[in-house]
DNA sequence: AGACTGAGTTCGAAATCCGAACTCAGTAGT
DNA sequence: ACTACTGAGTTCGGATTTCGAACTCAGTCT
């Protein structure tokens, strides 16, 4: 029930912005520390022509921002936004189903509560019900909240 | 560090399969009850041969398996295996963050915990510290630990 | 026979993606 | 003052993807 040129539901909207091979690599990238133009480049092995469209479209959308940080020679580097950071619990998911049903189970990465350091993991929390709960239980996923 | 052309890690792998402005809406599709091709196409407007190719790779990766549903005249339907309905929390996240951040906020979406109705929340969860907790908490997102 | 259904394919045009090379302002070394 | 280098891009042409619209093919319904 969603026709062809609609603006489409909120998530429809959002991927059209992060929904591509780059933008949550980028956004990977931004968690991990990398700012600047060059770096995003070599990191992420990106045709350059397409960083500078991807990262002018996730700044558009307020999920990076272009900060000068040099006047001199004029230099900008792009910072992850609070919504940038936001982000983070996505693709947390994406990393946790990746490791335990991507093949290519070359994860150098682990994901760890910083306070004690045990893996962590991610559930669905009820606050009515105080319980946490897993997929299965999930509903209304959707336009026409039928399972 | 990492090489242009190398296999990357585990989630660069993942986005390469689900990272595109379909497959998650494939999936957001399919746990909405939708099976059939020309009901995924009419659904979310997306062109038959690209529906097609999603829908065959997404079966390659385990995501969806195609299953026939009657014999006479030969027909299959798409259906989300369990590896699929493990995708839920990224698209819960996802959606969530839609909700929060997107301009077009135009959700007709709720997501709810099924046996009570009531809106879910997303959170991490330490079994060894038996809390639950929110992004700010979590560490080692990405391949050289640092934060 | 004729129309319809469901799951696709085929087509050519349009948009994206890519790597490699180039630009442009300023800085550093000799 | 000449050369090399840095960082943030832009330009180029070619390869790949995406698209909508129309077509196929087996079987069913009237």
């Amino acid at each position: 029930m969603n026709q062809q040129g609609q603006p489409g539901s909120a998530i429809e909207e959002t991927l059209r912005v992060v929904g591509d091979r780059w933008s949550i690599l980028l956004v990977r990238a931004g968690l991990r520390g990398i700012r600047r133009f060059d770096d995003f480049c070599d990191d992420l092995g990106i045709a350059r022509p397409v960083l500078t469209e991807r990262l002018r479209r996730l700044v558009k959308f307020g999920i990076f921002e272009r900060v000068r940080y040099q006047d001199k020679p004029v230099r900008y580097e792009y910072r992850l936004t609070e919504a940038g950071l936001a982000l983070s619990p996505a693709l947390v998911a994406l990393v946790r189903w990746s490791e335990e049903y991507s093949q290519e189970a070359t994860s150098e990465t682990t994901l760890v509560h910083a306070p004690c350091g045990t893996e962590l993991e991610q559930a669905f929390w009820c606050r009515s019900c105080q319980t946490t709960f897993g997929p299965h239980a999930v509903r209304g996923v959707g336009v026409n909240g039928e399972s």
